[in-house]
DNA sequence: AATGAATGAGAGTTCATTCAT
DNA sequence: GATGAATGAACTCTCATTCAT
């Protein structure tokens, strides 16, 4: 998110000639410290700009370097964005594996579920990625693919592994899991998810995702629910 | 091109001076059949390429026009792209306002309408547009705005509609027909409409639509539903 | 200078197409006064922009008429330009025709003289014409050519004139009297033109004129004179 | 294009990160021959066609060099043209300083100066420059104003410290040396500048030059010479 | 005589990519 | 490995001009 590197520049005379100094503060990384650092760099510049409108010079004027560099790393531009996909991929993959929980009480562990997804899925950064995403996915589907499955699928996977042992647990009444598990995200999202994707609201607030949440509950557990 | 034009003119005194008053009676059809025409056009290339990366000679070129004609219409390229999201946009809240039910039966009615809405929501067309609408989004909030309220925020307005009439005759309780509604769009929804956006599953058969539908119904009746 | 043409437009429908009724309100002109008009509104733009940054449409449109129209009156862009330059020409030679004088005080005639030449010349209507004109003078000679004979020719044979009638009336030394005319002017204007064909003062006070005036005269009567 | 950089690297530890110091001592000379070079050819097509009329494209073509070599240096077409003007001024402001002279001898010293001055503001170079420089003065009035400063001021200013020296020697009676000498110039150039802004006459011969000072000269000394 | 839609060449500018150093 | 100058294609947009009506 930051520069990596710092220059300064100036200029002397020497003689009648004049010289330029440049001298560079830069830290010295190694091959991946430093394409870790171009994707950085990358990636801010892809979600404020989108693909196409993202400039190689611009990345290269915020990393400090040139974009000579940028091609020793990536062989185009292309290749840079999928490499950002893919990272970002990877990231939201860990975040779906946060969402640990489960703690024997089925609706406890629904409302704790359900609020660090949505904190996850409606941030800012989440949001931006998802728009520049499946802007590209119709041309690159293999990007589409990574994404889906590493985010959406992954998440509702884990949510469902949780619904079948509550149902084991005779807490819930679950017979499809996976189903149940979308149908929980959907209560929990649709509203706000669609508001956030066309930028018609700013990141919720803490408590506009609980109440989202726990009226999700509600109403999954009048369904799905064993008790009384 | 060619003109069926009316005119009508007329020859004036007034104070010293003559005016000639010159009353044209002429169909803009020609010029609003080819407005549309270029809207066709270019919201073709924009679902194709997105907003950036869609060019105007390519517009100019499928027209078989040229790009000085095209800037005759539209100002900017910007200006074109907000003629044709408004044109959708028309064309979404016109889907929203065909979703016409309550047949009396909430059951029935709460399938056929989400069919519908699924039916369009999910098409190639709305995903397209989707996807390249809500890239814009950030650079362009009106076109956000405009987009969210006459779609995702009509749908669900008239689908809280529905569910509060069946509320008043008993058939359902929804104390936050608006909520609730978004909840049934939720449950239909969650699971294709990510794949759709991730272009990770193509457009569904109606039957895919129908059993996500029934089951969505199945869970939002245990919910909200009277009947024993 | 100001626009020949009035129109309100308005749209109405009848049945289900809408038409425009355009309500034009326009001095009925013969071939010359629009012509002249067109003369007006083309100077005006020239003026403002130069020749090559001067636009057909902006003409046209400030003309309150059509790009077309202008084409009846003059075959291009540049004929246009030619007739403007030959009218401003007119109007210039008008200007120095107009500088009357020789009350048979040949003190109180420079004096006369000079004023109201450096009134003209150093006014932004001329000086505006000239930086249009001359850029234009080396890619269309013929212009330069019409407008030198017409103002500074035109200016220093009709001064050589008054500067001969005092020399052969006894108040003058000037053998060649169309050098003597030459030299009074550049003694006249020589600082104020250069600093206002630059921009680099405006339009020069009534008093900034008399002050500089009244230094030729003296200086040229020093030289010229045949008092004691 | 080849490059005889120097550069010397140096590691240092800062904290403890390392860091690589880069000193690059490299001759400006290759970047600055090329910008000139593209000055030198801009100003060729400045000079033919005017700022508005001339064009990239037709400015990288005549150096052989592709556009976007040009906005490697320049980064607009206003900017390119802004350096081209300074350059200019700086050779006119160079050749107002090579009027040396003053032998102590005013007459001798006038004539000198005069053909000097002549010789360089009427040749076509400096009209030329002249008419494009004025011709974009109402619009970048920046450029107005160095050029007058570097030009016809500085000019003046310095002959008026001839003209100040001479009066201070008892060879001139010249309270204001500045009107003097604004005056002298006007004497010498009124005639042929016009003429030469409007492309109604060639560059004059030296002789043209000689005899248009000389009796600039005269009339200049009878109205300001102490001499019988 | 007047219109205004259509044209196509060409304007200034940007950008992904290459390559010699 | 890093650089940054060079490239040329492609971009958005403008404009003088034409012509059917």
């Amino acid at each position: 998110m930051s520069r990596t590197a710092e220059a300064v520049k100036a200029t002397v005379r020497y003689g009648q000639k004049k010289f330029t100094m440049k001298l560079d503060i830069k830290p010295r990384l190694d091959r991946d410290a430093r394409r870790e650092a171009i994707l950085d760099v990358a990636g801010e510049v892809f979600m404020e700009q989108g693909f196409a409108a993202a400039s190689m010079s611009e990345i290269a004027a915020r990393l400090g370097g040139s974009k000579g560099t940028l091609y020793n790393y990536f062989r185009s531009k292309d290749e840079l964005f999928a490499a950002y996909v893919q990272r970002h991929c990877f990231v939201q993959s860990t975040a779906m594996f946060d969402l640990v929980a489960d703690d024997g009480n089925i609706e406890q562990t629904l409302v704790t579920l359900g609020r660090a997804y949505l904190d996850f899925v409606l941030s800012d950064f989440a949001q931006t990625n998802y728009r520049v995403i499946i802007a590209e996915a119709p041309r690159n589907p293999e990007i589409g693919r990574i994404f889906y499955e590493s985010g959406p699928m992954n998440g509702a996977r884990r949510l469902a592994d949780v619904l079948a042992q509550a149902t084991a647990r005779g807490e819930l009444r679950a017979d499809d899991p996976l189903l149940a598990a979308h149908q929980f995200i959907g209560l929990c999202q649709n509203r706000m998810l669609k508001a956030r994707h066309c930028n018609y609201m700013p990141e919720p607030t803490a408590e506009e995702i609980a109440k989202e949440v726990d009226a999700a509950v509600r109403t999954f557990l009048a369904a799905f629910g064993t008790k009384a």
